[in-house]
DNA sequence: ACATCAATGTGAATTAGTGCACAAGCGCCT
DNA sequence: AGGCGCTTGTGCACTAATTCACATTGATGT
């Protein structure tokens, strides 16, 4: 649930404040939903709260972690070494959020060897060893459209469940197969849909657009 | 509509393999959802297909086109240039959709003036004017978590209505201010919840997890 | 001890989204 | 011209998500 990742990071801030307990109603304001979606959302994790009270910042920070993976390292592999796959290997947010980069992977030989954040780059022939020694349990999709579901593939050959899609394209898996897709041109558009809808300037201007 | 950007993309794939028309049923099958749900979606389009035929691959692109933004350029400014902003300003993807990157802004005066990707690294205090001068419709947020609200409230004070952004924080605007929120850090942990639904090692196994 | 306050957890209602199924329409073939 | 096959557009049923509303329950103060 992405909700869920929300009250987590909201969470966060709330411990680091020194804040100890919070109801659904705050909550709720700091994530931008409605209280009893809050309640309702947490009260599917087990954690129960106080009446009278609220939540324990603290216990359900916990109680998310362990539904969002138990708190445990999940090393990624990168495959695509392009402007975004280097991009995406030097951002530092995978490392702090428990993602460590295991590996960097890319077909074009004059870019294997090369380091790149402290990651030496392998050749996409060696996926299956990579993701057998480093134990990756995501592969993240850095790759022009057209080597996309090659390489997912082989990806999933290689036993990786989880899959980050940045290609612009879709991709097909076999069941048992989570991909997820960031296309930052589709939010682009998706914003500019917004835009357009308020002021259509290719349009005639009408009462009710 | 996030399906309209799939559909599009779709289309434009066609319509480079010469192909004119297509049914929902197929289209329906390259996007990977129902075929009713196309032509439903499609219908809001004003747009109308031909029964017995399917729709004209060209023309649905076009009023796709019109609804997601009249295919006019809609140039982006990119606010922070660490790693993830160095690595969006070099991803051509923006070009190639349709928003190039008008100006590249940080509050660090060691980098202003300094050029990535051929654009000229302005500081932050110089916002208002980089927006009026180039016509910025589209601000992407890469800053650090801490300064993303300050960054945000920047932006709408140079009259951006459309705001990507990156870091990992829920920031507030105005209405009438869109704020489409990417985090890579959710993503993964999105992909970890599934991956934790999946063989959950940290907890006993259960019938029905 | 007991009343009071505050916030939870959840049944029920409302709303949004999805997909089936089919009447109606269009082009093609005879 | 007329029938046939294919596809659209949409009414309807169904499912999922959201939100309201309130009985319930723990903490607190007197």
């Amino acid at each position: 649930m992405v909700r869920l990742t929300i009250y987590g990071r909201a969470l966060v801030d709330l411990a680091e404040d020194g804040v100890e307990t919070i109801s659904s109603r705050q909550l709720a304001e700091r994530a931008g939903v409605n209280a009893a979606k809050v309640r309702r959302d947490v009260s599917h994790l087990g954690s129960h709260g106080t009446r009278g009270v609220g939540y324990d910042v603290d216990r359900l920070l916990r109680e998310i972690n362990v539904v969002l993976g138990g708190g445990a390292s999940s090393p990624v592999v990168i495959v695509g070494v392009g402007n975004l796959g280097r991009a995406l290997s030097r951002y530092d947010g995978f490392q702090s959020g428990g993602f460590p980069i295991a590996g960097l992977v890319d077909a074009d030989p004059s870019v294997v060897g090369r380091r790149i954040g402290g990651v030496e780059v392998s050749h996409l022939d060696d996926l299956d060893r990579l993701v057998a020694e480093t134990g990756c349990v995501v592969g993240i999709v850095a790759t022009p459209a057209g080597a996309a579901q090659d390489v997912v593939d082989r990806l999933v050959a290689a036993g990786v469940r989880s899959i980050l899609n940045f290609a612009p394209t879709l991709v097909e898996v076999e069941a048992g197969v989570e991909v997820r897709k960031v296309d930052l041109a589709t939010e682009l558009q998706i914003l500019r849909y917004y835009e357009h809808r308020r002021s259509p300037a290719g349009r005639r201007r009408r009462a009710a657009g």
